[in-house]
DNA sequence: TGTGCATATATTGTATACAATGTAAAGATA
DNA sequence: TATCTTTACATTGTATACAATATATGCACA
């Protein structure tokens, strides 16, 4: 049998992280994981490292890997580096929109609406952040794709932080608006109404200013 | 003496990158380069993974890296990306643009001509990337400022690759243009200002198609 | 008790040895 | 000579041993 690659080590905790079964802070070690995979620390660090990359993991010299716990700015910009991607990818995407791709979009929300049925929040969570994935696939921009992957599983960690009432999650028909808008070609629609979305989802965070950060205080003064 | 780490490593094959001292297609054998800087293969193939992720380097298995050669596509996707994330950020950075960004910027362009008058077109290529990055960091967006960063290298490879005339260099007083803008705050102006320099740098590339990719036919047939 | 110091342990960082793979060279056969 | 096969070499891939650093534990002393 052929062991595990870094590359597969990196999209399993990857997704782990994404539907919150590794949460923000969470310690990641060497020996832990390379146990867990059944490799040497040499591949589990290449995935370790991949992670850090995508902003996953923040790694402190000599201290180890976590899952990083965006600050409120971080937060922010997340979201606006989305808003200047997003709703131009959407337009884009809505002119090259053929009927194979919207039969796929709706087997996904599909399975979205699935998981939230069953209450597994972390698996729609996930599932609902390919979506946004899929359109940059459909738009065929691979660049921005690659950028946006990395965004939208930051906004999961804004989220997992941020979010304003974990209970009443977002009913979310603006999936299947935008499918709609898709499957008519029409980009206008298609650009405002994801425009209106990532609106809709910023404004269910709550961005403001805390003073529970004393939880970090230890990190603060570390330096 | 301490060793020089991974991350120093990449910031310097990046620039040599940048700078066109090494060119798309160029191969960096592990064993060399940890020769030249005198650490083992481990910290090197760190450096070359971190490029790998910035889109520098491509890392074939088995077959070591080589500085990436973009393709047309790529290459109309990376300034697709710019149009969209750098206009915003002129507008965003005029807004908080301070006496001492002013400065900063202007003796940024000075170099510029001088590395342009002295004839190191590399350096100034690299040094007019790091202006529009600049204008990232003083946006105060570190998220796009990370994206941007792989933008500008990789539009330095696309240079490399499709630039028209390599002769006549573009007389770039737009920059100094932008920073009149910014000096004003002046957001509305700063953004036109930067849409049409990146349609001005788009139009002086060679981005039809070409046959002469026959040179690769070995790299084609390789699977 | 509580604080400071010294020691022990745990964890990451780096170099190196060996395995796996790919590439080039030499030889065999037609 | 041309092509195929085999062999040798060069290069990357992975595991592991050891070094460096950070964290935790225990002890002395006030």
């Amino acid at each position: 049998m052929k062991p595990i690659t870094a590359e597969e080590i990196t999209t399993q905790l990857s997704e782990a992280v994404h539907e919150h079964r590794l949460k923000p802070g969470a310690k990641l070690r060497e020996d832990e994981v390379s146990e867990v995979f059944g490799v040497s620390r040499t591949i589990v660090r290449q995935a370790l490292r991949n992670m850090a990359f995508d902003g996953l993991l923040t790694i402190e010299k000599n201290r180890g890997a976590s899952v990083s716990k965006p600050t409120l700015k971080e937060a922010h910009e997340v979201f606006q580096a989305r808003a200047l991607l997003e709703p131009s990818t959407a337009r884009a995407a809505a002119e090259r929109t053929t009927p194979a791709d919207i039969a796929r979009l709706q087997r996904h929300i599909e399975e979205e609406h699935r998981a939230l049925d069953q209450g597994q929040l972390g698996l729609a969570l996930k599932l609902s952040g390919n979506f946004h994935l899929e359109i940059a696939r459909i738009a065929d921009q691979h660049t921005i794709e690659h950028f946006l992957k990395q965004l939208i599983y930051r906004s999961s960690l804004v989220i997992a932080l941020y979010w304003k009432r974990r209970d009443a999650l977002c009913e979310n028909n603006t999936h299947n608006t935008l499918v709609e808008a898709l499957s008519k070609n029409d980009g206008n629609a298609a650009e405002d109404l994801m425009t209106g979305h990532l609106l809709n989802i910023y404004s269910q965070l709550d961005l403001r200013e805390r003073e529970e950060e004393s939880i970090s205080l230890r990190d603060a003064l570390r330096q």
